[in-house]
DNA sequence: ATGTTC
C-alpha cells in the first residue's frame, strides 16, 4: 500500500498546517489543513496531501488548496478536500467532485421522544428495511419515463414534492432547495439515464445508510432551538447520492476532461485531475451535467425521506403526519457549484468544489432559511455505526477562509479490502446489538467494510474542526437503528 | 461511491 507522506508543513495557527507553495513546482496557491497533530499523523499515513498540493496546481485555483480534518486519499482529488476556482479563468474537475455526485445528508426531525419508541424501534427498522430498496444495483418502485426523467434531472427535489405530495414546505430547508440552476439532460449520456430510470427512491449500498437516531446532547442551545432540537428527540438520517446516474456521469465527463487537457494544453501533475476552463464546452456541458445528477440526488433523498415518514407511521401505527416529521435541513457533500465569496477582501464568484466537504455557511447568509439566518447553515456530519452523528452550525470564521466549509464525516482509516479482511459482519453485527443497536443490512461483508474500526473518531474532527473555527457543536446524535444497504 | 473489473 501507499508510503505515508513526509511532505513539509508549517503551523499556521490553531490547528492548522500550511503546505508551502515551494513544496511542488506548479502549485498555485499554497495548502491549508485543518488538523491537531494527532489527527495530523493519520492524515500523513496515506497520500491525501501529497493529493492536496496536486490539487493546488490547478489553473485558477484561489486562495488555498484546503483539506478538512476528516481528508484522506481519494480518486485524484483528497477526499475531505475544497478548490475553489475563478469563475472565469479557472477550471472545473469532475475528480474535484467524486463519483457519487451529490451524496449527502437528508435529516428529518420528528415529534417523537425516547419514551415513544422505547421497544418499537426493531418493528421500525424492519419496517424501513422492508419499504426502502436498498443495496447494489436495486431497484426502486417507480420506474420512469424519459420526460419524467429529465423532470427530475431539471426540477429535483420540487419534482418530487409536487409528484408525490412530499411537503412542499421542506424544499426550504434543502440546500439550493433542492434544485441547482444550469442543470442540462441533454448533457446527460443515454447511458446513465438508463442506469437512473429505476433507481429513485434507492438507498445505495456501501456508506449509504438509513438510522433513527436520539438527540444525546446539546452544546448550542440557541442554534438547538433554532433547529428545532432538544435532548431526547428522535431524528430520521438518510445518507444517499445520486446512484448509478452520477457515477456515470461522472465516468463519462473524465473521459472528455481527459481529452480537453490535451486541447487546452493543461498540465497537470496528476491525470486524475483532468479538468476544462469553465467557460469552455467542455466544462459547460460537464457543470450541465453534474447540475441533473445533483438534482437526482436531492430528488433521491427527499424521496427516501418520503419512504422513512411512511414507514415510521405503519411501524407506529399512525398517519403520516402526525408524527410532526418535517426537514430539518438537506445538503450533498461531493458537488461544484458557483458560490460568491470574498477573496482578498472583494466579493468574487467562484467555482467551489467540494468533494467529502460540506457547505457551513455563517449567520446571515441570505441563502439560508429564514428561521436558520441568525445562528447560521446546520451541517450535517455522520459518525460510524455504533458511534455518533453531529449537527454542527456554520460560521462567519468559515466564510471568510474556507469559502464557507467544513468536515463532512469520520474519515476512513482503514481501506474497504483491509476491513474486509479484520472484521466478520456477523459478529459486527451481534457486537452493535449488543450495544443495544437495532441492525438491518443487506450484505454482512457491507457491514463490515463500514465498521467503527474502519473509520477515524468523529467526535475529535468535529472538536478539530470546530477549534479551527469553521463550525460549531450543536448536537451529538446517538444510533437507535441503523439500516445499511 | 459503483449494473462492486466497459
Amino acid at each position: 500500500m501507499a508510503e505515508g507522506w513526509a511532505g513539509p508543513l508549517e503551523t499556521a495557527g490553531v490547528n492548522r498546517w500550511r503546505l508551502p507553495r515551494s513544496y511542488k513546482d506548479g502549485m498555485n496557491v499554497p495548502g491549508l489543513i485543518y488538523a491537531d497533530s494527532e489527527l495530523l499523523e493519520q492524515i500523513r499515513a496515506d497520500q491525501a496531501l501529497e493529493q492536496v498540493a496536486n490539487v493546488a496546481c490547478l489553473p485558477g485555483i484561489l486562495g488555498h488548496s484546503l483539506a478538512m480534518p476528516d481528508i484522506h486519499w481519494g480518486y485524484g482529488f483528497p477526499i475531505g478536500g475544497v478548490a475553489a476556482t475563478d469563475f472565469r479563468q479557472g477550471v472545473l474537475s469532475p475528480g474535484g467532485v467524486g463519483f457519487d455526485i451529490n451524496c449527502g445528508m437528508h435529516l428529518l426531525r420528528t415529534g417523537l421522544g425516547l419514551a415513544d419508541v422505547a421497544g418499537r424501534v426493531g418493528r421500525i427498522m424492519d419496517e424501513l428495511y422492508a419499504s426502502i430498496p436498498s443495496g447494489v444495483g436495486v431497484s426502486g418502485s417507480l420506474k420512469l419515463s424519459p420526460a419524467e426523467l429529465d423532470g427530475v434531472l431539471e426540477q429535483g427535489a420540487t419534482w418530487v414534492a409536487r409528484r408525490h405530495g412530499a411537503d412542499a414546505a421542506d424544499l426550504e430547508f434543502m440546500e439550493e432547495r433542492g434544485r441547482l440552476a444550469g442543470a442540462d439532460p441533454e448533457k446527460v449520456s443515454s447511458r446513465a439515464k438508463k442506469r437512473a430510470r429505476d433507481q429513485l427512491g434507492t438507498l445505495g449500498s456501501g456508506n449509504h445508510f438509513v438510522e433513527v437516531q436520539a438527540v444525546e446532547e446539546l452544546f448550542d442551545k440557541a442554534a438547538a432551538q433554532a433547529f428545532g432540537l432538544q435532548e431526547g428527540s428522535i431524528l430520521v438520517m438518510i445518507h444517499s447520492g445520486s446512484r448509478g446516474l452520477g457515477h456515470q456521469v461522472c465516468t463519462d465527463y473524465l473521459e472528455t476532461m481527459n481529452e480537453a487537457i490535451v486541447r487546452y494544453g493543461i498540465k497537470l501533475p496528476d491525470r486524475q485531475l483532468a479538468c476544462a476552463p469553465a467557460g469552455s464546452p467542455e466544462g459547460k456541458d460537464y457543470f450541465g451535467a453534474m447540475a441533473a445528477a445533483a438534482n437526482f440526488g436531492w430528488a433521491n433523498r427527499l424521496y427516501l425521506g418520503h419512504l422513512a415518514r411512511q414507514a415510521l407511521a405503519r411501524a407506529l401505527g399512525t398517519a403520516p403526519r402526525e408524527l410532526g416529521v418535517s426537514v430539518l435541513y438537506d445538503l450533498g457533500h461531493n458537488i461544484v457549484k458557483p458560490e460568491e465569496h470574498v477573496v482578498e477582501g472583494k466579493p468574487r464568484r467562484l467555482w467551489v468544489h467540494r468533494k467529502g466537504a460540506t457547505r457551513a455557511f455563517g449567520p446571515g447568509h441570505p441563502d439560508l432559511p429564514a428561521a436558520y439566518r441568525e445562528v447560521g447553515q446546520p451541517v450535517l456530519v455522520p459518525g460510524d455505526m455504533g458511534t455518533h452523528s453531529y449537527v454542527l452550525v456554520g460560521t462567519s470564521a468559515a466564510m471568510a477562509e474556507s469559502f464557507g466549509s467544513t468536515c463532512h464525516g469520520a474519515g476512513r482509516q482503514m481501506s474497504r479490502a483491509a476491513a474486509k479482511r479484520a472484521i466478520r459482519g456477523e459478529e459486527l453485527h451481534r457486537r452493535l446489538e449488543g450495544q443495544g443497536i437495532a441492525v438491518r443490512a443487506k450484505s454482512m461483508a457491507g457491514l463490515a467494510e463500514e465498521a467503527p474500526e474502519a473509520y477515524k473518531d468523529v467526535s475529535r474532527v468535529v472538536e478539530v474542526a470546530e477549534g479551527a473555527g469553521l463550525s460549531r457543536r450543536v448536537a451529538r446524535l446517538r444510533p437507535l437503528g441503523v439500516m445499511k444497504g
